[in-house]
DNA sequence: TGCCGTCACGATATAGTATCACGCGACGCG
DNA sequence: CGCGTCGCGTGATACTATATCGTGACGGCA
């Protein structure tokens, strides 16, 4: 299984990354990016803390919230809007800003999703906005459809 | 006041998809959708609710629910994920298509939130999507950022 | 050392969004 | 008339997210 090893790998980078922005990732917090990062789908909010009171009886939803909001503002986890559900980020290029832009691929039949970066989507995107005088400064993209693996079974 | 001839026109243009579709635009449906077309911004499932009690003081939840996935269903409204609000959709040339591309230009000083149709986009997407082996569908396309009047302000 | 601000988090309550399940009456059709 | 479908009323419930208060740990700074 290649994925444990990109997960310790993805785990190992969060942890210089917030190292460098002078943020905290402390046991709680890693604890429920390891729960995101080990889901093969997008996971609700409501899943990771049943999956955190095995450990924290006390969790409640205030608790698994502020660590999701830490996370997002980080960099490390996005969320998936259609799904109200949350995936880790694969981006480690550029050391997980704040926000970067980004494009999601969700199978209908299996429900992987996929993060891309397209920077030709990006760039049609804020070619589009700017054509009617708007300033865009982020945008979700959520693509539904049939993924390779499921479109040749 | 043009908008509300705007508003106006795409109630009649409405009607005229239904009929064609054979779908029965009840007076409960159209209530709704000339609420979502007379607000100015996107609306919330609650607040169509609240407005609907004062005709229909035994609407509920699912009263609501029921009307939004029939126009949602029928072309003649779109759901705006990051906001869990209902807008009009502006496109007529084609009869209201079950679902067409389109994307949300969401401003983040004053709430106002426009549909465009830019096919550079959708084909972006669809191309990005291909580029991975994945069969594009449909797409969620929400862009903040600031508008015109904003911008200028 | 003592004071103080910030921060992470526990704990309880509440708000906001969406669906389920049941039933009934209107309508269209053979 | 008998029957199926559909629109919708009604009550309950599930799911998602936030508000508020308190407390203990930690770090900066006289
Ligand atoms: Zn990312
Ligand atoms: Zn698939
Ligand atoms: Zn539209
Ligand atoms: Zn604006």
């Amino acid at each position: 299984m290649t994925a444990t090893i990109s997960r310790e790998q993805q785990l190992i980078e969060a942890e210089a990354a917030c190292l460098r922005r002078g943020a905290k990732l402390t046991p709680l917090r890693r604890q429920v990016l390891e729960l995101i990062l080990a889901a093969d789908s997008p996971v609700g909010a409501y899943a990771l803390l049943d999956r955190l009171k095995a450990d924290r009886p006390g969790a409640a939803p205030p608790t698994v919230y502020r660590a999701l909001d830490f996370l997002l503002e980080n960099g490390l986890i996005h969320k998936v809007e259609r799904l109200n559900a949350f995936i880790g980020c694969v981006e480690t290029g550029h050391g997980h800003a704040h926000d970067h832009p980004h494009q999601f691929l969700i199978c209908r039949r299996c429900g992987a999703t996929v993060e891309i970066a397209d920077s030709a989507v990006a760039d049609a995107i804020a070619a589009a906005a700017a054509r009617v005088g708007f300033t865009a400064v982020e945008a979700t993209v959520e693509i539904e459809g049939v993924c390779a693996r499921c479109g040749t079974a």
